[in-house]
DNA sequence: ACCTGAACACCGTTCAAGT
DNA sequence: ACCTGAACACCGTTCAAGT
């Protein structure tokens, strides 16, 4: 076949393609074979369009993060801080659910991902807007990250096993058996995202009354 | 060779192994293979030890957890509550920073590690006599642990790059560079991890307060 | 029981060859 | 420029064979 007239491939199709495989089969499933073949062509012809397969990957999890909400920083939006990291965190976190394969790619740090970057920039503009002292304001943006990349990672991926003799209530005195089943599971989560959230802005607000302004 | 008469192998030094090449050289460079090589045998020897590498990876992530404090939780400890998760966060940290190559593996949810469930048990025993609600008390040690893994994950690793290049100020009006720079950027993890750590206990005192016991 | 070599079904990536 | 098949240097895991 050699070179087609019109090009098969495309790094948006690669990317769209490298999504779908993800959410539907996971990480694993992402091979560079694999991939070229749901596109309809030979492994290598990928090179042509990315240097490396985890180029790939960063574009997928940056894909993630372009669809994270990030209104509730703009200038002339009416939220203030509280209620916006607030309104943000909710929607970074829908973000990373609708896609939980991807979380460990996501989570290994901004990188040099545009979105990642955007969201950042963001924060931090909107914090030190906000009367938040430059350092506390990349604080702020890091440690909101931290919690809620940790969050997905830890939830939505493999948490207790559903097996319950796993857990012998005589090693583990306190570990009743109601809470590790699995339908639990996800009010656990829940409740432990919304627990945390609200003490780190309730936290956040006794640091920023703090500030004396 | 075949089998000889006394054991080449054991869990224990498959694990030691595995634990030294994944400070060494990465979560990369453990190969079934490679493994072997190192303790010098053949690389299917080990499944007369473990059922699957992954399996060798869990306990190497388990053994870490091993290494974090858990006193300030023994029921006859002087500290209170708030006091107890600081001093546990921080003894968290420290055993990850000092294998953040694991990091990945650990972050993946606390599955059936032994270690995992030991903390989680500590943690929510220590709440309850402290006085908070069963439900609440699963909740912090799941945002803790969320927050903690989340932190080593998003900062050990791969953070900004060092590429000013990278960072057009244009496009992220608010990204100075001079914070993206890795020397700094060890300072704002630092920074984030113990400002997200004060934020979380101060609301979660705020939360304990209105318990109103 | 515990190790071996051979084998199976894969990998990511490079590269010369084709148009 | 963009695709191909062949090739390189690997993978995790299974399994019959050996003691």
């Amino acid at each position: 076949m050699a070179r087609p007239r019109k090009p098969l491939l495309s790094r948006d199709r690669i990317v769209a393609a490298a999504s779908a495989l993800v959410d539907a089969e996971g990480l694993d499933a992402v091979s560079t074979r694999r991939l070229a073949a749901e596109l309809g062509v030979s492994g290598p012809s990928l090179y042509n369009h990315f240097r490396t397969k985890d180029e790939i990957l960063e574009v997928v999890a940056d894909a993630v993060s372009d669809r994270i909400d990030l209104s509730m920083f703009d200038p002339d939006d009416g939220r203030d801080w509280p209620t916006a990291l607030h309104d943000w965190a909710h929607s970074y976190r829908a973000a990373l659910r609708a896609h939980p394969n991807i979380v460990p790619v996501f989570a290994r740090g901004p990188g040099r991902r545009p979105a990642g970057l955007r969201i950042a920039d963001a924060v931090f503009g909107a914090m030190v807007r906000a009367g938040w002292p430059p350092a506390q304001a990349t604080r702020i943006g890091a440690l909101m990250r931290y919690f809620i990349t940790g969050s997905a990672l830890g939830s939505f991926a493999r948490g207790f096993v559903d097996d319950a003799t796993a857990y012998d209530p005589a090693v583990y005195p306190h570990l009743g058996r109601a809470h590790l089943l699995a339908e639990h599971r996800e009010q656990v989560d829940e409740g432990a995202f919304e627990t945390g959230l609200r003490a780190i802005i309730d936290g956040l607000s006794v640091q920023y009354a703090a500030l004396g302004r």
